[in-house]
DNA sequence: ATGAAAGCGCTAACAC
DNA sequence: GTGTTAGCGCTTTCAT
């Protein structure tokens, strides 16, 4: 290709990467020679010669699912201003999928690698994860992670005990002493953090969490429904539903409805994220604002930023957005 | 690492990439030492190298949107059954933010490349696209797309034309005569399509599309919305939307409930592509259904074939299903 | 079964 | 401003 210009492939190569030390005329002929033939550069041949990484790695848990796209939004809106390519991967709540995952990213010697989504109450679970991102970083790879801890990286935690505690309180406020879980896994932080909070809410009144029916599910929407099916068969004179992320939620929405219980005359369901969605479904939801998107930015800037002594954390507020899925009981 | 292990790095590759000519004992001492020290073979050099591809790319407009969600999921599955990572990349339904995606992919070399989503109806917007990927497959590159043509390589159809004449024979059937259409833009080959679908079912009775409302606006729930509004400010006696996505379905369903419009009673609305919270809406929603993990699985497989001298082609069917958002006018 | 050596296609440092 | 050259870390012959 260079030849085909009339250059020597250094040349071609300071014109292609934009780099300075060759003429506006040169470069320009060299770009446009290679724009003819559809010439791109060789990423493995760059970034084997020391060149500067242009990619960055992002992995989540559920690609479809609403909360991890907006964080990969936020992730990829850092990385385009900064022209980097976001390479986006799928665990499927998988520890081992998600191993193989970081070791692919880390194969690749991506510049970064921010990992979303809930970790594992026991850090043996990741312990293998721990190790070869401890050795990623030695090289001078970076890592942030969102909502885990355990990793002793950069951290963006969202305020799951917080915003527990919030939808606890606001339906424990609007006189609902009937309450049913909707969780996922205990073994995920997440799902721990939030009844964390719902348990400290619930202290404050002299309650306890223990004495509430907390179901577990898969952390989707098809886990919702099951949990809701189960909660209104273990007592049918349950009046709230708290569901631990806005997935479950919209399965427990569902579930009532297929089973006649009114939302929120009969039953008040909460949910927590946010995802866009929430407001456009019937009844509208209420839920937890987390800043996802804004969290997204966050780790993967965090993440580019020179490696600190120690890991960073960045905490996030949250918001309690009530709509209509909510009521007082009997309402 | 080789000589942590105590061998050359010949025989360190050969026993970390599982190729024989090695004895099993010090195939197994090496992968223990790399294990235990977190060391992991650079993609690059590898690839550099001449050893075979281990990613392919998948292109989509956006991460967020569960068509592509469910598609990606398509992929992947196909994906993980030959070791092959996937790389998803994200455009924003931006014809240059495509170009930049697929340049990116090319530039790594990547084993093969899916594109989903809709094309334009202008082959001029991606003419370059297609310049691009044409050179990438003289280099070996393969490449498939899912919903668009004129791109001259293997490609996975979906019934939009089918389905659109099924959803609007579905309303016209029930007795609906003014009927509106809530359409992304027209210069996408998906609208195009679909709306083409809808003169065909209303050509075999004597109508004519160019006499009813299709409002144009962004193929998202927001856009939807829009839409919707615009669709009963313009004329409060429509009694059915069809819109072209299911996103855009949900907002139109958000937006009738905002005006105080009763679904299916005062208008009757039906999706298309029947994306999995379709079924959880309230009403749940009436659609056309297509095989959309499918079509993620066709593609890649047909990437990931030899070529063959003629571009190939796959087309899915469809499915109407019907829910609870459409009854007869009046109901 | 193992090791030595020649590249793969670039970038960076150094000549000119 | 441009060309020359030495690697980057692997895989792959070809020896041994």
């Amino acid at each position: 290709m260079a030849e085909t210009a009339g250059v020597s492939i250094a040349t071609a190569s300071r014109s292609l990467a934009g780099r300075d030390g060759v003429s506006d005329s040169v470069a320009e002929r060299v770009r446009e020679v290679a724009g003819q033939m559809g010439y791109v550069a060789n990423v493995h041949a760059r970034s084997l010669a020391g060149g500067p990484t242009t990619s960055v790695g992002l992995v989540v848990h559920e690609i479809g699912d609403p909360y991890f796209a907006e964080i990969a939004t936020g992730v990829m809106r850092v990385g385009a201003s900064k022209g980097l390519t976001v390479q986006v991967c799928h665990t499927g709540r998988d520890p081992d999928q998600e191993l193989t995952q970081i070791r692919s990213l880390i194969a690749q010697r991506v510049g970064g690698i921010v990992i979303a989504g809930s970790g594992f109450v026991d850090p043996a679970d990741q312990a293998e994860a721990r190790r070869d991102l401890k050795a990623y970083r030695t090289l001078g790879g970076r890592v942030a992670v969102i909502g885990r801890h355990h990793l002793g990286v950069d951290a963006v935690l969202p305020d799951n005990l917080g915003g527990g505690r919030s939808a606890t309180e606001h339906v424990l406020e609007l006189g609902h002493t009937r309450i049913a879980f909707a969780a996922g896994s205990r073994r995920l932080t997440t799902v721990a953090d939030r009844l964390g909070g719902a348990q400290e809410a619930l202290a404050a009144r002299g309650l306890d969490l223990g004495r509430f029916p907390v179901v577990e599910a898969a952390f989707t929407r098809e886990g919702g429904k099951v949990a809701a099916h189960r909660i209104m068969e273990e007592d049918r004179r349950t009046t709230a539903i708290l569901a631990l992320n806005d997935d479950m939620a919209i399965g427990v929405l569902s579930a009532l409805r297929s089973r006649g219980v009114r939302v929120p005359e009969d039953v008040s369901v909460v949910g927590f994220d946010d995802i866009e969605v929430a407001e456009d479904l019937a009844p509208s939801l209420t839920t937890v604002r987390l800043p996802m998107v804004q969290m997204g930015e966050q780790a993967l800037s965090l993440a580019l930023l020179e490696p600190a002594s120690r890991p960073r954390r960045r905490t996030t507020d949250h918001e309690l957005v009530v709509r209509g899925s909510t009521a007082g009981p009997g309402a």
